[in-house]
DNA sequence: ATGCGCAATGTAAGCGCTTACAAATGAGAT
DNA sequence: ATCTCATTTGTAAGCGCTTACATTGCGCAT
């Protein structure tokens, strides 16, 4: 409760300009309506007040806030970072403003966040994945937000998707590394719960093993946290378990960066004494030596597909069309086939 | 302006608990003047209506928000991005949300994102670096809304920071980089123009030559937009020079571990050929090979210091107090002593 | 000159919330 | 039983903006 400085409202703006409220308003807003005079002078007043609008008062009688509001799990990891770029350039370019939080991998932090971006006045929501309790759909649909889901193949039922199909992807890769001979093979995994992601990841590795006829239950899975270091620990585990891989498939390049690093540490040759692949296709990627094979995402795309996209359910044009973007392998030196 | 699903308020909360919505209004916010009784209908009667307060309203009524924003370069930089994490991470506890936005390096998008914010009703703004017109520092300081800046020393004039000193870091790494016996040196920079840190790191290599006798003249810099492979463009260049250099500094880890990336496709080899040196010691720097000699830069204490320092401020518990935080060299295996 | 229609402008009613102030309630003290 | 005072509750006035509706002013046809 400070005796602000003095802020400009839009009565002293009107005052100054000596016309009313409602054409200072119809003057910041439609650009019609307002004959050149008024408008000068209009204009001339906000200049010399400084006058920038109060956003809550606006929201509340416009209800409307061109704001479009996004959760990630996280901004650490470059790849949602570069995702979200793209999706706030494009949303600039309509005439959006996007707010980003982050919810640190934690739903609860997530429903929080979600909330908090509703009561300010979200005209829409990005959200990463499906994985959450239906109660926030709901909420979501109750408070009529509508919502876009990034990152997972479109379930329809719950909310429309510009994403990639995670298991169809890994599976791709999978495929490929059996059919270069590799039957023994490690996993690791980001944290599974709460991260339909990373279970779609799993299932598609699985799937890929029951193709080729290998029992899934005997490749060994280990599941960590999203950091460069806990690849590494993850890597040591698996290649000290009772079957040593040939091959050690991650779930995301940060972890399988960590796995080469730690790899070298332990004196093994990438790939010559086993091989590892990434998933995301991150600079890092082609940062360490060897190049990582992985597979390509389109991060980019996706952000500025589903600005497309979630400004077309704001703007009501379209009643939510997913978009399935595809994904690609990308094969450099860290897998080669088995003799 | 839709038929919306009904979306209560709270004189529906009101109504259902049977009080008034004063009672609603301090049962959701001061905890006591509020008898058990009509704190558990209200509770109660939130939970089944699935209440969210409106933001704006609540903005508009108390003149406060609990939110601050903060506006950095690039979300893609990963350097940023986990101060930020930091910041967020530490703002949360103390009760505050976070809004971030990002300016691509452009001082027209960054004003307009203050504007945005201050609209928005940010009860505090952290700003990256300096370098900006005189005239948004005194737009905020109009508006009263307190604003911190990070990633520079203090020019307390201006506005406090929480920082460290760009020149003085760089220099301890060019003065150990002389002290090996470098003589011939090239610099890549980031873009100087509108970027403070970038100047003065620039500055801090050329008061390490002078200090050492060296013409500051002879070094040669190029100026490239902060991304990877524009290292390596610089590097090849740089290389390509009148004078080749027995070492080349970079500004920060991504331009060096771009330069690397060159140097091992041109052939030659990192450090026995050319030294290469970078500044952040982010994860990348160590994840190349060879691992980076750089200088550690405190990002995530620089963000949660920056968060304690902007919410004093914010809640009036200080003017401005600055801090300025160390960095370190970290010596590793891409810089060599020339024999 | 008169009346008409249209464009430009003004008036004022909210939007959902907080909070100063007034009113009501209840526990002691007498 | 009556009065006091502290506590809890209610009433209502904004906060700054948009917009439906009313009003004004103007050019043109009559």
């Amino acid at each position: 409760m400070t005796v602000d400085p003095q802020i400009p409202t839009l009565d002293d703006v009107a005052k100054a300009a000596g016309v009313s409220t409602a054409t200072v308003s119809r003057c910041l807003n439609a650009t019609d309506k307002v004959s050149d005079r008024a408008r000068t002078k209009v204009m001339q007043a906000v200049e010399t007040l400084g006058y920038t609008p109060n956003f809550g008062a606006r929201a509340m009688a416009a209800k409307r806030t061109f704001t479009i509001g996004a959760i990630i799990p996280t901004m650490e990891n470059a790849i949602f970072a570069r995702a979200i770029q793209a999706f706030q350039e494009s949303l600039h370019e309509k005439g959006y403003t996007l707010l980003v939080s982050s919810s640190a991998y934690r739903a609860d932090l997530e429903a929080e966040q979600i909330r908090a971006l509703v009561a300010r006045g979200a005209d829409g929501i990005l959200l990463i994945g499906y994985a959450r309790d239906q109660e926030m759909y709901d909420y979501l649909k109750r408070r009529g937000v509508p919502t876009l889901v990034a990152w997972a193949s479109p379930q329809e039922a719950l909310a429309p998707a510009v994403g990639f199909d995670n298991r169809a992807a890994i599976f791709a890769l999978a495929d490929k590394v059996l059919s270069m001979g590799h039957r023994e093979i490690g996993f690791i995994s980001t944290v599974l719960r709460g991260n339909d992601r990373a279970t779609e990841r799993l299932k598609g590795v699985r799937d890929a093993l029951v193709a080729h006829g290998v029992d899934p239950e005997e490749m060994q899975v280990v599941e960590t946290t999203n950091v460069l270091e806990n690849g590494g620990h993850a890597f040591a585990k698996i290649m000290q378990g009772p079957r040593r891989p040939t091959v050690v498939i991650c779930g995301n390049d940060v972890l399988a960066v960590g796995a080469v690093q730690r790899a070298h540490e332990m004196g093994l040759r990438v790939p010559e004494d086993v091989s590892i692949t990434g998933f995301d296709d991150m600079e890092l990627a082609c940062v360490i030596s060897p190049k990582l094979t992985t597979v390509h995402v389109p991060h980019r795309e996706m952000g500025s597909r589903a600005a497309v996209e979630l400004v077309r359910l704001v703007e009501k044009e379209s009643t939510g069309v997913s978009v399935e973007l595809d994904s690609s392998l990308r094969m450099r030196a860290s897998l080669r086939a088995l003799d």
